[in-house]
RNA sequence: GCUUCGGUGGCGUAGUGGUAGCGCAAUUGACUGUUAAUCAAUGGGUCGUAGGUUCGAAUCCUACCCGGAGCGCCA
């Protein structure tokens, strides 16, 4: 009989079939006549509540059953009698797929550390809390590319194996063939990287930008959503060495276009999910509160998460530009008293996490969206501004996670772009391909890129980016 | 990479010089409907690793490994 998910045996109203359903134990609980099973498969975070009426031979069965053993059941869907849920199956036949020795079997019914199950992600799907962000992972994937498709952009895969290495975001992984304790060398005694299988050094991408640039450039509006890599040897619950980027590019789009793209993308994201995944989003909000429960009083949310979630599609974000931004810093009380362990006072200098967090969680208390950078603190590719001073550059600041989203409108202007990229040393002849672009048929353009991982964290509360990714990548850590 | 806290049964932890205790989980038994059931009993630890100090080390010292938080770099 074919398999029923357990989701939509839950939405029953109408009972009395006899149905099939597949599934993890999550809890057992026996009596002499009467046993029930809370079963699980992953299509909901709500368990399917089993009732066994125990005879001897069953009771044989049922003791090989424990937490995390699977199951076949074929039953007759009940109303339940039990209160804390509607439907029940009534089992008629039970079978043992795969048992799950308790001594074993690292996970029991009670509550395990973040830490602990991130040593185990091999069977972390298996809780609630876990499942709960992967569902929502998987929905914020598909609105995404709901979103962009909807307003008419193509999607373009950019290659994650780069031969530039002037895509300039940071340290990068380097892609070789070559055995390393047998390079070969040029004359000049360094490595003969002709000989490694691209014929020159290649690098993981750390950014699909550049090439989403090329693209925008002849189909006007693209995306870019796959994975990114930074050997950086970052250590904070906000990193990863791989994680996954989305990366919009639009022809003829001005920094407010770009702006006002971003803001709508993520409130659209936001919304998404709080119609889409209202039950893993509630369960996730009870964890954060038991979790904040923890915490000194002074250090707790002032909303919960589906409340903060609310407030992000409900308010606009406030738009200011770096120069109001230090202002508002160097007056600001926490400056005054030397609250900051970098005090504001110079302009240009660039903001620290501090003053992000400052102006977003407690000067305006929404999500910020912050313009026109010094030129120093920002990349050579951003369109310069008549000051000369400063870029176009936005930075789209949330609540607890910092910088969400980094953008700009990008420099048109070949002449500009060209003494730009020699101020800065970076090897021009790498570009050829890039500098093209402002050549033939060059246009005002904008972009900015999306960390998905950041967006998850915001989504889902959890505090730790490693817990919002199936499988992390960290400096020291690539276990499974 | 820096700062800081930590590593004790499967998990969460107490124990700051006299050779380990608690809670949860597990196991067994009881219980005619439970919701991470309840009640009773039982088993389980060479205290991260290596070295040192001491009559004696989970506890003090040194080095290393691993994890958390914060910072830097950024998405």
């Amino acid at each position: 009989m074919k398999r029923i998910k357990i989701s939509e045996v839950l939405k029953r109203t109408t009972f009395g079939e006899v149905i099939t359903v597949m599934g993890w134990v999550r809890t057992k609980r026996v009596s002499k006549n009467v046993g029930f099973i809370a079963l699980n498969d992953g299509s909901t975070i709500n368990n399917l509540q089993v009732v066994i009426e125990v005879t001897p031979e069953i009771d044989e069965l049922l003791s090989k059953v424990h937490t995390g053993a699977s199951l076949i059941i074929i039953g007759k869907t009940v109303e339940s009698v039990g209160s804390g849920q509607q439907v029940e199956l009534l089992c008629s036949n039970i079978q043992l797929l795969g048992q799950a020795n308790p001594d074993e079997y690292p996970l029991q019914p009670k509550r395990h550390s973040l830490e602990f199950l991130r040593e185990i992600a091999h069977l972390r799907f298996r809780t609630n809390t876990f499942s709960a962000v992967f569902r929502i992972r998987h929905a914020m994937t598909f609105a995404i590319h709901k979103f962009f498709n909807d307003k008419g952009f193509c999607n373009i895969h950019t290659p994650i194996i780069t031969g530039s290495d002037a895509e300039g975001a940071g340290e990068m992984f380097q892609v070789t063939t070559l055995d390393p304790l047998n390079l070969p060398k040029t004359e000049e005694g360094k490595i003969d990287y002709t000989q490694d299988f691209f014929g020159k050094v290649t690098n993981l991408t750390v950014s699909g930008q550049l090439e989403g640039e090329l693209a925008a450039m002849a189909l006007s509006e693209i995306y870019t959503f796959g994975p990114t890599f930074r050997a950086e040897n970052s250590n904070t619950a906000r990193h990863l060495a791989e994680f996954w980027m989305i990366e919009p590019e639009m022809a003829f789009y001005d920094i407010n276009d770009n702006m006002d793209l971003a803001e709508e993308m993520l409130q659209y994201l936001v919304k998404y999910a709080l119609e889409n995944c209202r039950e893993d989003l509630e369960f996730l909000s009870k964890r954060r509160e038991e979790e904040q429960k923890q915490k000194p009083q002074n250090e707790r949310d002032d909303m919960s998460l589906i409340e903060r979630l609310e407030f992000v599609v409900n308010n606009k974000f406030e738009r200011l530009t770096y120069t109001e931004a230090i202002d508002i810093l160097k007056n600001s009380n926490a400056n005054k008293k030397g609250q900051f362990a970098y005090p504001v006072n110079n302009w240009g200098t660039d903001l620290q996490s501090e003053h992000e967090r400052y102006l977003v969680e407690k000067h305006f208390k929404k999500p910020v969206i912050l313009t026109n950078y010094p030129k120093e603190i920002k990349a050579f590719y951003m369109k310069q501004n008549e000051d000369g001073t400063t870029v176009r550059a936005m930075d789209v600041l949330f609540p607890q996670i910092g910088e969400i989203i980094g953008g700009s409108q990008r420099e048109e202007d070949y002449n500009k772009l060209l003494s730009r990229i020699q101020e800065l040393h970076i090897p021009e002849k790498e570009m050829w391909w890039y500098l093209e672009t402002r050549k033939f048929g060059t246009v005002p353009h904008s972009g900015y890129g999306l960390g998905f991982e950041r967006l998850m964290l915001f989504i889902t509360g959890m505090s730790n980016i490693r817990d919002v990714i199936p499988f992390p990548r960290t400096p020291k850590n690539a276990e499974f």
